[in-house]
DNA sequence: CTGTTAGCGCTTTCAA
DNA sequence: TTGAAAGCGCTAACAG
């Protein structure tokens, strides 16, 4: 049982070619008797076109290209999600590459992509105003969307993240805290993470506070690393009684850190993370932290294109579109202690480990 | 601007055009110095070659389909992060499917990558033993590996987790532990969990202790389940001192019912998972677990395929893997407090429940 | 070693 | 409304 051919159909039907042909690709202009005729043919020897031969004569293989940074952080894999739905829904397939937040993967990967003959791209890249790719993209003249990145000369489909952990920061001031440190990985990395540290030093400005940061690798000794400047500064006055992650796996890791050196979450420390993947619901405590609609932007940004290459429209920045974030609670803050007169607020029941 | 042919190519360097597709695709047949011509052409005027003439031309797409069940489980995304590597690597690419664990999507996945002409499939099934897409494959005599699943009649890449379970009731009693209690998701949806199941229940039987399973729903309401069962036995003499859990999220929602209802992890209740995602070694307690190696798994998978699209060999059974697994001592798991005095430790309750 | 030639399976003018 | 014919860009015989 070797593939079947449009001939093979149209000579069961008893039609040419492109009356099968259109059959598939305009019914309507096909009598109704001989459409059925060719429709039952086709069903009863199981005929399926063949994408590659429709490909290479209509010059457009119905497939996005999706370049992520990694799908070990739950919040591209479900954004990964909410493509491949939307991609299914429209009749699109998706071709997904990762680039583990290397500069020179994303060019690399965009160019599979384009010799692929994706009919567009979805991509978060690191810094979406140095990036390479997009010069590459703009010259190969294939449609594209950010996600995550935000840019005024880019279609975009994203978050105001900086607004959101401004207006976060100003929680965490009216519950009391004065001393808010904020968590991020490599700040170089990811225009993201600079966003959210921008955000954050405007919530900290407005709270007249002042501001601290930690750097931390992101993927390894990230918890250590917190734990350390914690317990350098638990008997301080300047030890943190709330921290705001620059994301959810930070957070986690923060959590775990305060635990290390004997800080107990919410009540010694607050800490705040940005994501809200679905796995900060089940901990103990539930994470607070401010929810992306990542499968939302998945699709979104699918719908953006697809729409785009269904009309004639080019897709420009004009066409970017951000989404809503909510503050999601969890168990993980709580009210800043009242500082006890004349003494540092609380009292360590462990010095050094 | 449009689209180079390897017409342009042929004609800036001087040869034909089968002279440029064979240093595309056999270099070493071409005499180096029109090789190099050839490269310097193709070079300078940026030419790619069209994957879709290609595949059209030689029916291979030099793309891999893959149908996992989710990507909200870090299982799977980290599996399909190996997939995406080893096949980047091997210079295939892969389009994936989700199936979100219905059966009909797996079919519907499968068919539409097989529509899509892709040169072999990589998946994840809800029952490899009734599973109605690998009829469909093998009626198509299309390549494709299972991977998780086992199964004697299909090649696959998995692991042994029925006697990982086994073993790992083995070290609980071994830790004094004697009313084990499993929970998982719904059995009847995937193999693997009825698998691990059955290792728990050798394990239980080869320690002549009674097994107990908690079935609960996967998705939704899982912690809730899970507290009211133990709220239920807390007092009880019948209440489980650890728990054997199906899977990392189950593990971790396990975790927080503990909590809930005033068990702590792990000195009153112990708590094993099943997986090891990343994302277990961050908690507090940090999860103790079987590890899988999703990434290997994934890779493995794509190396299988990739050998056998390249030689004639058929893939069969007989290439099946069985990976390795291990355990991973987390702080989730505690030997048993010594029963009270009056009771034998090495012998069953007999409480009727 | 290189060129010529003939399609792969489909869509799409153009005529009928 | 339907059919005939001409390729889309590439590779694989087959000659030379």
């Amino acid at each position: 049982m070797k593939p079947l051919t449009i001939r093979d159909v149209s000579h069961e039907a008893g039609v040419s070619p492109a009356t099968v042909s259109r059959v598939f690709n305009a019914p309507e202009t096909v009598r109704p008797a001989l459409r059925e005729r060719v429709q039952a043919a086709a069903a009863a020897l199981g005929y399926r076109p063949n994408i590659s031969a429709r490909s290479l004569r209509t010059q457009r293989t119905r497939a996005l290209g999706v370049v992520l940074p990694t799908l070990s952080n739950p919040v591209f894999a479900e954004c990964l999600q909410g493509i491949a739905q939307a991609a299914a829904a429209a009749g699109y397939s998706i071709v997904p590459f990762t680039t583990d937040y290397e500069l020179a993967h994303e060019t690399h990967a965009a160019n599979l992509l384009l010799a692929r003959g994706v009919d567009a791209l979805i991509l978060c890249v690191a810094n979406a105003a140095r990036s390479a790719v997009l010069a590459r993209l703009r010259a190969a003249k294939s449609p594209y969307v950010l996600i995550y990145n935000r840019h005024a000369r880019h279609p975009c489909v994203s978050v105001d993240g900086q607004a959101a952990v401004t207006s976060l920061v100003g929680r965490l001031h009216a519950l009391g805290h004065r001393r808010i440190l904020m968590v991020s990985g490599a700040l170089a990395t990811s225009d993201r993470a600079q966003q959210r540290h921008q955000g954050y030093l405007e919530g900290m400005a407005a709270a007249r506070l002042k501001p601290q940061l930690l750097e931390v690798p992101f993927m390894e000794g990230a918890t250590e690393r917190m734990a350390e400047y914690l317990a350098a500064r638990r008997v301080m006055p300047q030890a943190p009684t709330a921290v705001v992650c620059s994301n959810d796996l930070l957070a986690i890791r923060c959590m775990r850190a305060a635990h290390q050196v004997g800080l107990r979450v919410p009540e010694d420390l607050s800490v705040a993370g940005f994501d809200g993947i679905a796995l900060g619901e089940d901990l103990t405590p539930a994470l607070s932290t401010i929810v992306q609609p990542s499968t939302e932007i998945g699709r979104r940004s699918v719908e953006l294109l697809v729409q785009a290459l269904a009309g004639p429209v080019r897709l420009g920045p004009a066409h970017s579109l951000t989404l809503d974030l909510h503050f999601r609670e969890g168990e993980s803050i709580a009210p800043a202690r009242v500082p006890s007169p004349g003494t540092s607020p609380s009292l360590p029941r462990r010095t050094s480990p």
